[in-house]
DNA sequence: TTTTTTGCAAAACCTTTGCAGTTGG
DNA sequence: CCAACTGCAAAGGTTTTGCAAAAAA
């Protein structure tokens, strides 16, 4: 199902690093490739396709949304993006190196809430303990009910 | 982030309680509604609209799509009907009522594999006591490495 | 009879593709 | 120079919406 060839995540601290491990894989560093890492370098939460084709709101120049796709493929092949579902909606973009963040997202208020990667160790361990199954939250959010949510639910106030 | 006001799971046994269970909330048991939760009460795996709207590759009669999104959407109000996202494409309902499944998906070869309720229990307890979220996997799967993609890793043939 | 629901057609939304022209190496 | 890449336009797949006709209660 998975079938293109994915590099192993590069961790590029900065754009010109990024632009190197780029060509490193034999692939063109070009002004439109520069904008789409330009734009997952300059924030730190997943963007839109959209978002980086219209630059960011105007902080950068705007470009071809055919080509942020396209781009966004190849940077995600070559390790440099990866992308994540937060609900439903278009896909979010983000550098693949750096903090590997895995999501909360609530089903009841739509809260989505960043974690670094170390807190959902204990995690992990129980899910391959009893399912041998490696679990990621870099791609789908863990969903269910946040803290709040869950207490609300729990305390119905009536 | 969810608007809609959604009623909790009704978990009618089989077609003719959920469509008093509909009738109940004051919605109308249409023909229309009668096919979508034909189909959903005929299989045991969640179904795409586009599935519902075939009548199951002529198990039943067919039905416009339109109306499937429609009618899927007041019965998740409903709470007859929940959606599940396995991976790309597009969504699957399946009825809300039942065994709970949730998914466990490799983002590696693609492996769907469902679980019965209680199998996440261990981990949802985890989940509760590190980050106070509520966790189900209803809606997205678990994702990550299967047990053989997992193993794979861990020990590349070479 | 009254209100909900349908079926069709059209649009919206997100993403991919074909192609002639441009550019990076 | 030449393969890789771009921008544009057009199409693809999934889902939503408007509306007059039909059906449930």
């Amino acid at each position: 199902m998975t079938r293109t060839h994915r590099a192993p995540p590069v961790d590029a601290p900065d754009l010109d690093s990024a632009l190197d491990a780029l060509r490193e894989q034999g692939m063109r560093a070009s002004a439109a490739r520069r904008l789409v890492l330009g734009a997952l370098y300059a924030v730190d939460t997943p963007l839109t396709a959209e978002q980086i084709a219209g630059g960011l709101a105007g902080r950068l120049p705007r470009s071809d949304p055919a080509s942020v796709y396209r781009n966004l493929e190849v940077l995600e092949r070559a390790g440099l993006v990866r992308h994540v579902h937060l609900g439903h909606g278009p896909g979010r973009y983000a550098r693949a190196g750096g903090p590997q963040h895995e999501y909360l997202l609530c089903d009841e208020c739509g809260a989505v809430r960043a974690l670094e990667p170390a807190a959902l160790d204990p995690v992990r361990d129980v899910i391959r303990r009893e399912l041998g199954h490696e679990a990621r939250f870099t791609h789908f959010p863990l969903t269910g009910l946040c803290s709040d949510c869950a207490q609300a639910a729990a305390n119905p106030r009536r």
